[in-house]
DNA sequence: GAGCACTGC
């Protein structure tokens, strides 16, 4: 990918090919002018007069622990002082795609150079970074991914986890696997130092009895990996040779940094055998907090009568409204009734403009909420927790919180949930928070005090609520031989677990001993879920490679279709040109050839109510799988045609425990489990009577949903799981 | 006859 360069006197194309750049003088003047500008603004930040104090903390231990509120400047402004001390090359995580590229910029346009030079960024399909990048910020599943082909990660002295305290998965496996890689590069690091004299056949056999429980290490076959090849005799005399990492000479001790913005740094501390913590004060504005007097049966009638009560009594030009609510239904619902009460507004009055916000919404409708509002008019901008943390609205000053979202669960016995919860109290303080971003704001409560007073400090970690078969196969792939003697941070049930390695030993990940097959080596090379790595490799025996790389690109995206509430039939009518009597899969595979025929087109995609940004995500999913598929040897071209069954079948190879039949009563039930199953309303199959099917999605809402279903043969079930439905072909 | 929080590789 070509680095970009965010002024316009782009010379950034120079840094793809070599790194050395060839910029004018001038436009080198042009960055050092704007680094001139921001440092008053730098050293004004409340970090600042901390700088030394942090350097000194980071240099004396292996680990510290960052606790800043928002607008501290902590993941602007700590990379920077660490780069300006003179310490390697540095990693910083995000969760989000968008915040590693803003900050990037901005923190490339602070140090004075040209982004994707010394100060770079890399996300998954956009690499803004070069040899000579020594600050990058990237994701927290990207550098995940990076530890598949260097296990030490030995490009970095320094990596900084940021938003540790958001808990999300990526992040839970990165702090295990860091602390991990920590205590190995110290024993690497110290075998380096006693290398000059070395002379040790018995130490080494110390440091194999030594060597963490994983055991056998996987190594990687790309031929660029800098692992010594056995038989070849280290070049330099002096290399340093470990017996699980090859040569590791000039490897040297990992600083970890842990930044959270919650007060909940003592458990990272412990995490870290009691690293130290530092805090950083932020630069919020105060909120001011009111509960209900009694508890509202409907939150949604108090949401919206509290807009009105907001809107009614403090000047229009006192801020916007920011309403968090738990989904698109509460979203529509409350957008509702505030349309019809605005209708009948007293002269005088300015007028109220409700604006949707979640993250099913096309791209030009999410756009809408950061647009100002017409004269005389305030916005009421309803929203999930997209609000939360993923994006932040100019110009809000009152917020107030339903107290609810949607959590996803999982536990192995009832399957997948998505429910309506109430949020922790740091969720509750976050959502409060963004009413004082830019001047005092006001936080309005639809509970009581002491409702709040009962939530949970924090909410549950994503490890502790999700499918773990792509977490287990990863730690495999990385070498943890025991996954359920690793070292998490918070632990997952052991029925989780091992439900994870039942699943990936049902897919032939692993093999009855619990060990990585080569299947499961080459399933973990996909940045996708075991079952639909398992769906391409099935493909490539069936001949319909092309069209499982397909459908499985097109499933790694959420709404591709989209339906307004007050134009659900208009869309439905437009899509029913795609949908077809298989099922879902094969809607799918005719959505994207019909999209491909006429190469994305902007106003096709409007009439068609497909959401165009989502699409181009396929097409970008698709070049990776392929790519990747043809790196790993796999002819990508194999194609079915028109003969869809064939697809159909490689997806039962890895969604053979998803099927259900056909009762005599017309409804559901599923093989496995024996349990009541609702084909979702938005699916190509809802309310048709086809003898079995197969999904590749089982939510619990108000009833279990199958989601993604197609039509299926039950001999074709029996035929890819002989040994538990082999009943079927009788 | 009726429904789909949010990220990420």
């Amino acid at each position: 990918m070509v680095p970009k360069v965010v002024f316009p006197d782009n010379k950034g194309d120079a840094l793809a090919t070599t790194g050395k750049t060839k910029q004018s003088k001038q436009s080198k003047q042009d960055y050092r002018v704007v680094a001139q500008k921001l440092r008053a603004q730098r050293e004004s930040l409340p970090i600042f007069s901390a700088r030394s104090a942090i350097v000194k903390q980071v240099r004396a231990h292996p680990t510290v622990i960052v606790v800043g509120e928002t607008g501290s400047g902590k993941t602007t402004q700590i990379p920077q002082y660490l780069l300006e001390s003179g310490f390697g090359t540095i990693a910083v995580t995000q969760p989000r795609r968008v915040a590693a590229t803003s900050i990037a910029k901005r923190v490339a346009e602070e140090v004075g150079t040209p982004l994707g030079g010394r100060v770079g960024y890399t996300i998954r399909f956009e690499d803004c970074s070069s040899e000579r990048t020594q600050l990058r910020f990237c994701t927290d599943g990207l550098l995940l991914r990076e530890i598949l082909s260097d296990p030490l990660l030995r490009r970095y002295e320094v990596v900084v986890l940021d938003e540790a305290h958001e808990r999300t998965l990526r992040t839970d496996i990165l702090l295990g696997m860091l602390k991990d890689i920590q205590r190995e590069r110290k024993r690497v690091a110290e075998l380096n130092q006693q290398a000059p004299e070395a002379e040790e056949e018995e130490e080494e056999e110390e440091w194999h009895r030594d060597h963490r429980s994983h055991g056998t290490h996987v190594t990687f076959d790309e031929p660029e990996a800098p692992v010594a090849a056995e038989a070849e005799a280290p070049a330099v005399a002096s290399a340093v040779v470990d017996s699980v990492h090859g040569d590791v000479t000039g490897v040297g001790e990992l600083k970890i940094i842990v930044m959270s913005a919650t007060l909940d740094a003592e458990r990272f501390a412990a995490y870290f055998d009691a690293a130290p913590i530092l805090y950083v004060a932020g630069r919020q504005f105060p909120v001011t907090t009111y509960y209900t007097t009694t508890p509202q049966a409907d939150y949604l009638d108090a949401a919206h009568l509290a807009a009105l009560q907001i809107h009614t009594e403090t000047p229009s030009t006192s801020g916007d409204i920011l309403v968090f609510l738990s989904g698109q239904e509460d979203i529509e619902s409350v957008e509702r009734l505030l349309r019809e009460s605005a209708g009948s507004f007293p002269a005088g009055v300015p007028a109220l403009l409700p604006c949707p916000i979640f993250a099913a919404l096309p791209q030009a409708q999410q756009a809408l909420v950061f647009d100002a509002a017409p004269e005389f008019t305030r916005k009421v901008i309803l929203a999930t927790n997209i609000a939360e943390t993923s994006l932040t609205i100019p110009g809000i000053r009152h917020v107030i919180d339903s107290g609810v979202h949607k959590a996803r669960g999982f536990d192995p016995r009832v399957g997948e949930s998505l429910l309506v919860e109430p949020v922790s109290k740091s969720s509750a303080r976050q959502r409060a928070g963004r009413a004082g971003r830019e001047a005092p704001g006001f936080c309005y409560r639809l509970y009581t005090e002491a409702d709040y007073a009962q939530l949970a400090e924090d909410g549950v970690p994503e490890i502790k609520r999700c499918r773990l078969s792509m977490v287990v196969l990863q730690l495999k792939a990385a070498g943890v031989d025991d996954v359920m003697g690793f070292d998490f941070m918070d632990r997952p049930s052991k029925k989780a677990l091992k439900h994870a390695l039942l699943e990936l030993f049902a897919l032939d990940a692993l093999d009855d001993q619990g060990a990585l097959t080569p299947l499961g080596r080459w399933m973990a090379e996909f940045p996708l879920e075991p079952a639909y790595a398992k769906v391409v490799y099935a493909s490539q025996a069936a001949g319909c490679t092309r069209e499982a790389i397909d459908v499985v690109a097109l499933l790694s995206v959420d709404s591709l279709f989209y339906a307004p509430a007050d134009k659900r039939d208009e869309s439905n009518a437009a899509q029913a040109v795609f949908r077809s009597s298989d099922g879902d899969h094969v809607t799918l595979l005719n959505l994207l050839r019909a999209y491909t025929a006429v190469n994305g087109d902007a106003e096709w995609c409007k009439e068609h109510f497909v959401n165009r940004r989502n699409m181009k995500h396929v097409l970008d999913v698709r070049v990776q799988l392929n790519r990747l598929c043809a790196r790993l040897g796999l002819d990508t071209q194999r194609s079915c045609g028109a003969d869809v069954d064939a697809v159909l079948r490689c997806f039962l190879a890895g969604f053979f425990h998803n099927c259900a039949l056909l009762q005599p009563d017309g409804s559901y039930r599923s093989l496995s489990g024996s349990q009541a199953v609702h084909v979702h309303p938005g699916s190509a199959l809802f309310g048709k009577k086809t003898p079995a099917i197969f999904y590749d999605q089982l939510v619990f809402t108000n009833k279990l949903h199958a989601r993604g279903v197609s039509a299926v043969d039950p001999l074709w079930i029996a035929q890819a799981a002989p040994k538990l439905y082999g009943r079927l072909s009788k």
